[in-house]
DNA sequence: GAAACATCGTTTGTATGCAAATGAATTTCT
DNA sequence: AGAAATTCATTTGCATACAAACGATGTTTC
């Protein structure tokens, strides 16, 4: 017989292990970012300029996993940095089509070296091959 | 010779994928959920029920991994919905001592189906094996 | 062509989360 | 005992995140 105290252990779940392990990812990250991007900025920033076509505000939003109303903000502070600019969409009314600057380029090369340090200071207790089945792993949960 | 277009994968990287790992487990958690109580609040009233100890504000938040601030919110909304209970403390006066009501026990009970539903339903693509693999890389991480 | 439906961007409200500052109380150091 | 440091709870400001509603625009259907 398992002690029914202990059938449900929080530091055993899933759920409460991500939460963990993604807000000890955030910490390493903002400590190494030099340019003041977060995490979602600089992802949202990254996936802008790798898109081989151009991309609406919620496409991109979609790109980065979020919502509407989410990626608004995001796109509001890149903006108010002149890291990306907007055109308005000549067949699409309700578009508006999303470009990165120089300086938004000119920034990402330079955090990036911040960027891969802070993914592996995350994943530093792991060996190559671990770190290999954890990424496996989290993308067989998304 | 590596791409250098390719050298930064964003899809490849640990704190992109924990974040949506953890969001998608959110979804399936309060998709479940109907108690009316979020991760982390279930977290905390979880962690309050398991202690030995009677535990302050501030040690409860440590316990799940939250600061002052946030603790703050959650115990607000526990108390508000009369999940837990505080008494002042006779010997230190900054302290609050929390202690869960029977209401707050009972909800946990209830649903705590609907939180094993959504640890499970977030693992659902993984075999046991890689389920442990996992739970056992996410706590190096942490 | 008009109605029904979907998508675009926006706004509001709620809930984590962190940083930084505060005042009050306790502990530690000297 | 008194000064210094720490801890407790709180507050403010900012940045994700989601839900739900909105008006404007597009697309589909009939």
């Amino acid at each position: 017989m398992t002690d029914p105290n202990e059938s449900y252990v929080l530091d055993e779940q899933v759920g409460f292990l991500l939460r963990l392990a993604y807000q000890r990812h955030m910490a390493l990250f903002m400590e190494r970012m030099t340019g003041g991007l977060t995490p979602t900025q600089f992802s949202t920033l990254y996936r802008l300029r790798e898109a081989s076509e151009p991309l609406s505000q919620n496409a991109l939003g979609r790109l980065v996993g979020m919502d509407a109303a989410t990626t608004k903000g995001v796109v509001s502070r890149l903006l108010a940095r002149d890291l990306i600019h907007v055109e308005k969409d000549g067949e699409d009314r309700r578009r508006y089509t999303l470009f990165i600057t120089d300086t938004g380029c000119h920034l990402l090369d330079a955090v990036l070296p911040d960027v891969i340090g802070s993914s592996e200071a995350t994943l530093a207790r792991l060996t190559s091959t671990e770190r290999d089945q954890l990424l496996q792993l989290l993308k067989r949960l998304i």
